[in-house]
DNA sequence: AAAGGAACTTAGTAGTATCCGA
DNA sequence: TCGGATACTACTAAGTTCCTTT
């Protein structure tokens, strides 16, 4: 239990807490023990269920969580039907590439298709060339063969397009040239020309303004009336605002799930009078929906504003900005990322998450923590109130921190990813991937010959390094159960988690992954492994309960101890990064077709970007509407297709017309009909792409890697190649 | 040396602004 | 020019990593 919980007001939902989780530390500890004497007894495990019926229910609630969050079972029906019909339409045969990765589990990286047992290992390059190869060469015809050598040569060309001088200039030196000048001669800072400070100095110089807070509760007019067991009720104001949270919520799903309304509903009572308390005791009795039609009615209200009204509102907003949303660092007035404190609310877990529910504390200016330099002007607390603390501390980033009730976790208010302290960080982590680059081939062989190694903790690490390599999983690090969703990542995994099949589809040695990681997103995928590898995690499996750890030996710092060893600044994630930015440069290159057009290109650029995505195994719930835009699509494309078989028939007669009537005339109505039907047919084309395009996209989110994970670098340096602008890859924020 | 804490990156979603085709 | 689709951003949860404390 973190947090040193400075309120008494939590203090009171702390002490539960505290208690469920002195049970699970307990578990927890047992488990460590595993770690060292490995063969751990199931009668543990037992007793660990055994005691504490939370954790039971959490449990099952993992099984059943798969259904909720991926939603297989109709989409993927859904999905295939339309797969199958667009394939048929001879759709280009990259989209039936990446479609059938698709099928195979949502997941899959594309290199992990095809790789052949006898490869000594598959690059991920190597192997994303085959499948193209296989599949879809007759219609691209990619016009060079690329040798390793061609590729390495482009990349340092890459690196002199970009960065002519060396080591510590972006691209920004090739940017600047074209577009500096103007005014605002402070945003065109070019913090990578400076010398960067060394010894965890962070910065010399920082001022601020504070943070904004949230604006106070107002309370509802008397019209709105809250109802307890069908009677009118007047709550206090404080038991009013908490209720009107779970009024605004009211049409979420959330509001019907049980911990949900168990979590509210606690804390709600802690907020009422002794009065409202002993009066509302049981939650089904409450109606909120005047209050929900109230809020609804607000939304309404504010969407309807005139211009003027809406205008100002955008002029205030951008005052707050101008006032509250930049900070002096080093000279250099930098936007803050985040410089409103977050709202009171209630809590908003994913997944199945023990917490939703709980009611997020409003924060108060006792409760922040300011970080300015001394010689600077010092924000000052709102009249009449103090700063929890204000300290001076250029080791950190940040400007403003307090403690959240919830996790008991730090907030922080820090720099947008646009200033230097960011951008430098962010610089650092691809440097970082292309040290990895150099000596990957090593750490690779490495870790192959570890599977044979006599040690268990050894062949742990190096199945575990290997999946993190190959298929871009994270870390995964311990969580305390029943203070957050069951999650996993790859040191975590459990046995429950994968299945092996010896055989499986006519490939050999099949390894299939099933379970929730980060935010409760599920990855599922099946691949062929090497038989070593195989060997092992039989090996690890053998005499384990499901919900054991499947890597009993291994937790993320002894990985990441190694992995230091190997190569200087080399964790775990580092793969993540080097992986999806090589796979975008691979793809980048398999898929640029010099012929095509710029929007062709960029399509080319987006694929390339899905695929990055896919590895990374990024999703997104479907949208909303997609559905029914789907549907309307397809309307669109059923009367396309009417449309076009009426142009057609037209045309047909107005042929046999012509031949009989042989006149000007009847010609020219062929012309024109003809034409009709090109156009037609033009039409209907175009809907059908981008129907596989969208259906493509549906549940992969593109963003995430585009922005954390591949180096823009690639990106520019792939633009300038092919004269693309580079606005229509990264928005302005971006590079 | 493991537990806990702090700091920072990565992630999906909701809500709004903007675009775009009928 | 309207309304739906899409793009962008703000928000904040959920990770990883590294450091400190016990």
């Amino acid at each position: 239990m973190s947090g040193d919980h400075s309120h008494n007001e939590d203090q009171i939902d702390c002490g539960s807490r505290v208690n469920d989780s002195h049970k699970h530390k307990d578990k927890y500890k047992e488990k460590e023990h595993k770690h060292k004497d490995h063969k751990k007894d199931k009668e543990r495990e037992k007793s660990k269920y055994g005691n504490s019926d939370h954790k039971d229910s959490s449990d099952k609630k993992h099984r059943d969580k798969e259904k909720m969050k991926h939603k297989d079972g109709s989409t993927d029906k859904y999905k295939d039907k339309h797969k199958e019909k667009r394939k048929e339409e001879k759709m280009k045969s990259l989209d039936v590439k990446i479609k059938k990765e698709k099928e195979n589990g949502f997941a899959s990286p594309q290199h992990l298709k095809s790789e052949p047992e006898d490869d000594f290992y598959h690059s991920p390059k190597q192997s994303l060339k085959r499948v193209r190869n296989e599949d879809n060469d007759s219609e691209f015809q990619p016009k060079k063969i690329k040798t390793e050598n061609d590729k390495k040569a482009k990349k340092r060309k890459q690196d002199e397009d970009i960065k002519p001088k060396k080591t510590k200039n972006k691209k920004g030196e090739v940017t600047d040239g074209k577009k500096k000048a103007k005014k605002e001669p402070e945003e065109k800072w070019k913090w990578w020309e400076e010398e960067r400070y060394t010894d965890g100095v962070k910065w010399k110089f920082l001022e601020h303004k504070g943070p904004v807070f949230a604006p106070p509760y107002d309370p509802l007019p008397s019209h709105v009336k809250f109802y307890y067991d069908g009677k009118t009720m007047k709550l206090s104001p404080e038991a009013e605002e908490v209720a009107t949270f779970f009024a605004k919520m009211l049409d979420h799903e959330y509001t019907t799930k049980d911990i949900f309304r168990k979590n509210f509903f606690k804390d709600w009572r802690k907020e009422m009078t002794s009065e409202e308390k002993t009066k509302i005791t049981d939650l089904k009795k409450c109606n909120f929906s005047e209050m929900s039609e109230y809020f609804k009615a607000q939304s309404e209200a504010r969407k309807a504003m005139t211009k003027e009204e809406k205008l100002k509102i955008k002029e205030e907003n951008e005052r707050l900005l101008q006032e509250y949303g930049f900070c002096i660092m080093d000279n250099h007035r930098e936007r803050i990322a985040n410089f409103r404190i977050e709202p009171p609310g209630l809590f908003r877990g994913r997944g199945d998450h023990p917490k939703m529910g709980m009611l997020k504390r409003r924060i108060r200016p006792e409760d922040i923590i300011v970080n300015c330099s001394k010689d600077s002007k010092h924000p000052e607390p709102p009249p009449g109130r103090k700063w929890k603390e204000v300290r001076h501390d250029n080791k950190v980033t940040w400007l403003v921190s307090w403690t959240e009730n919830i996790q008991g976790s730090i907030k922080y208010i820090m720099l947008n990813p646009s200033s230097r302290i960011k951008g430098e960080k962010d610089w650092q982590k691809y440097e970082t991937a292309r040290r990895l680059k150099k000596c990957v081939d090593r750490i690779r062989n490495q870790y192959r010959e570890d599977w044979k190694s006599k040690e268990m903790r050894i062949r742990q690490r190096a199945v575990a390094l290997y999946f993190i390599d190959k298929l871009a999983l994270r870390a995964g690090n311990e969580k305390e159960e029943g203070e957050t969703a069951d999650t996993v990542g790859c040191c975590s995994l459990r046995v429950e988690h994968i299945k092996l099949y010896p055989e499986n589809d006519g490939q050999e040695y099949v390894v299939e992954f099933d379970f929730l990681g980060k935010d409760s997103i599920r990855y599922y995928n099946k691949v062929p492994v090497e038989k070593r590898v195989f060997k092992n995690l039989q090996l690890f499996m053998e005499n384990k309960e499901p919900d054991d750890d499947l890597f009993d030996r291994l937790n993320t710092s002894i990985l990441n101890k190694h992995l230091q060893e190997l190569m200087d600044g080399l964790t775990a994630k580092v793969f993540r990064t080097y992986n999806a930015s090589i796979t975008l440069q691979q793809q980048l290159k398999e898929l640029t077709n010099a012929e095509e057009n710029i929007p062709a290109k960029i399509l080319s650029y987006n694929r390339a970007n899905r695929a990055v995505a896919i590895l990374c195994n990024h999703q997104r719930a479907p949208p909303k509407t997609f559905e029914k835009s789907m549907q309307n699509l397809q309307t669109k494309i059923d009367a396309k297709r009417d449309q076009l078989s009426d142009a057609k028939r037209e045309l047909k007669s107005a042929k046999a017309d012509a031949k009989v009537r042989k006149d000007e005339k009847s010609k020219k109505t062929v012309e024109t009909k003809k034409k009709a039907v090109q156009r037609i047919e033009e039409q209907l084309m175009k809907l059908e792409v981008q129907a596989t395009d969208r259906e493509e996209n549906k549940q992969i989110a593109l963003g995430t890697s585009k922005l954390n994970y591949l180096d823009p670098r690639i990106s520019v340096a792939w633009c300038k190649k092919w004269g693309i602008p580079v606005e229509k890859i990264y928005n302005k924020t971006q590079p």
